[in-house]
DNA sequence: TTAAAAAGTGAGTACTCAATCACTATAAAT
DNA sequence: ATTTATAGTGATTGAGTACTCACTTTTTAA
């Protein structure tokens, strides 16, 4: 049933992405420019290849097919999505005695800064999802699996602590995971922000605190 | 510059958008479905025309344009996505002495059952939106404009009351469209869910509430 | 009943696009 | 210096595309 064949492209893409070329580079660079400003169906190799002052024939040598050079757009950046900020924030909210405010705080102040900083390639990642079906039913499920764990594992600290609603852990995730990603899609996606204040941050922490904090509930 | 170039062809299209003929509603049936799967590019003339067993050549007879069988098939979706609400819901919430919160609600539930039964044209919109810069440029400050008084009225009435939060309207409005905005996308059209029920939207009218509401704030 | 108008047809047209392939230029290895 | 491997080229291909047009069928009006 064609089971995670994505996924192993994915791998082979990730051995494969070390040495680049000047002229690889480029590519990359001016693909995405051009896949997040009008969609990957709507954007001719023969274009990338001559902004990126290319032959198109080297775009193929590369990557083989178009898909394929979308797929190496996306996953170093799903690679990084996830992993790199577990590593540096979960630990570190672990060890100190933060509140879940300041948690969440943290938490989406780094991840804005992340997709600020990738922006052009979050929007085709949201722009492709759309589209393609089994991009969508591979890759959501992954980044569930590799984000749950964590989740839960702070999800249930800050319960023990009584700072977050007693409810089942999978419906807390849910609600965070919706909520979170919801505002990421229409900020950065949508309506294309290029930047994100504070004041914006604070008011989606105050949503979800609120929400699903253990505040007295009126 | 184009000024409103768009706004004419909707203009346009409404005026004859009575009389159907079977093909016709056959055509923009099948259409509707296959631009909200695959996508509008995506979609080629000669696949509608064959699941509506149908002449290419009928398609263009009536519509004249691909992008114009778009066009007939957003715009009595948009043009019932605001006055229809706002003649019913809003005059009966100007009578009845109902609080913030359950206005919400019923505004909230009232729109979702109208997206749930145009699910797929709605997606269409959301889909086309993200790609097309005039569509985005020429409709948000549209649905913005036509959306902006009444909801305007709404929360001065409910501040007044002491209901919602003492801050400048157009802060509001904006925190209350993003918001459900954000919220409706990220429900039917990425994570194409196919209910919806009472105590998610709970959830969000809460969410809001705490947010703008007037409680006190610890 | 007949004429005019509208609806419907489908082969044909001009064009775009991803992908190929025989080839050259450059760099690395022997 | 010579072979081998890799990077890069660009004309060519063939499938697919939106749209046209001369024509037929059906509906409406006189």
């Amino acid at each position: 049933m064609g089971n995670s064949n994505l996924l192993n492209k994915m791998a082979e893409i990730i051995q494969k992405s070390d040495n680049q070329t000047a002229k690889q580079k480029k590519i990359m660079e001016v693909a995405i420019s051009l896949f997040a400003e009008k969609g990957y169906s709507n954007t001719a190799t023969a274009e990338i290849a001559k902004l990126a002052g290319v032959a198109e024939g080297t775009i193929f040598k590369h990557y083989g097919t178009k898909e394929n050079l979308l797929l190496s757009i996306m996953v170093p950046f799903l690679k990084e999505l996830f992993p790199s900020m577990a590593d540096e924030l979960f630990e570190e909210l672990m060890t100190d005695n933060i509140s879940f405010e300041e948690f969440l705080r943290k938490f989406l102040k780094n991840r804005t800064h992340f997709l600020l900083d990738n922006q052009e390639i979050f929007q085709v990642f949201i722009k492709e999802m759309i589209y393609k079906e089994e991009l969508k039913n591979e890759l959501v499920p992954y980044i569930f699996e590799q984000a749950s764990p964590r989740l839960g594992k702070v999800i249930d600290v800050f319960q023990k602590r009584g700072e977050v609603i007693d409810l089942p852990i999978s419906q807390i995730k849910n609600v965070l995971a919706t909520t979170v990603f919801g505002f990421f899609i229409s900020r950065f996606a949508l309506l294309n922000r290029q930047y994100l204040n504070d004041e914006e941050i604070d008011h989606i922490v105050r949503f979800i605190i609120n929400g699903i904090g253990s505040a007295p509930n009126p």
